[in-house]
DNA sequence: GTGTCATTTCGATAATATTCGAATTATGGA
DNA sequence: TCCATAATTCGAATATTATCGAAATGACAC
């Protein structure tokens, strides 16, 4: 990933209501939700909701598929994943940088107080 | 971490200038680099480079602590982890959403080529 | 103090992004 | 076909942000 995939990423997850969105579904996980559910849950109104949405998917954090009359839009995992190792490449030297994400489950085996390891 | 302090940061790291910076302090590491070693290595004018170092600074993603006449700026790690634990918190309803992120060392101990784990 | 170098602040311009009601398009059922 | 619903696009006002030369500030040496 190049600086500038990067910062347009991290751009657009950088606004109040497109964070809120794509965190919404990530926690929706790969199913996802529609455009109705997403704007009802935030409370934002429909075409506010579709702008950031369209902003999401342009820059490919989430995508969307139709399903008879709704659109699920769902977050794009392994974005998001190449954003995190594009951010933490090369870091800190060797140092043990970052205990807070090393202690976080990523794989499915929950392992979030560490005892030594 | 709250939805509008970790919008902030994403912000801030989502611009190409202020990215640059950030990854050049992540890679430089604890000891960091004055004002204007980054503004030379990213062929920045100085104003500029001190604009971005200021929003920088300002959510808390680097500091700044004056040496002589040098100001040393370094990347703050912690408030990175944070982040990232606010990303991915709560993701993917419990599936391996994050490979990269799990294979990619964080800890000071080089795994990054996983074998089974 | 005076000079020098590192860095920031000022300031005016330019560019880009956000908001969201109203109109429009898309889909499927009656 | 006609209607209802889901979602997007339009559009125009509003707000925010970036750029960087020039001037100012801060720190130190002599």
């Amino acid at each position: 990933m190049e600086i500038k995939d990067a910062a347009q990423l991290l751009s657009a997850l950088g606004h109040d209501a497109r964070l809120s969105i794509f965190r919404l579904l990530v926690e929706a996980g790969p199913a996802g939700l529609n455009a109705g559910a997403i704007s009802d849950a935030l409370a934002m109104p429909p075409a506010s909701a579709s702008f950031h949405l369209a902003h999401l998917s342009r820059v490919g954090l989430i995508q969307g598929q139709r399903a008879h009359r709704f659109i699920h839009y769902s977050a794009n995992f392994s974005s998001m994943d190449a954003l995190i190792v594009f951010l933490t490449r090369n870091c800190c030297q060797g140092e043990a940088c970052l205990p807070l994400t090393a202690a976080c489950d990523t794989r499915g085996t929950r392992r979030v107080h560490m005892t030594g390891d």
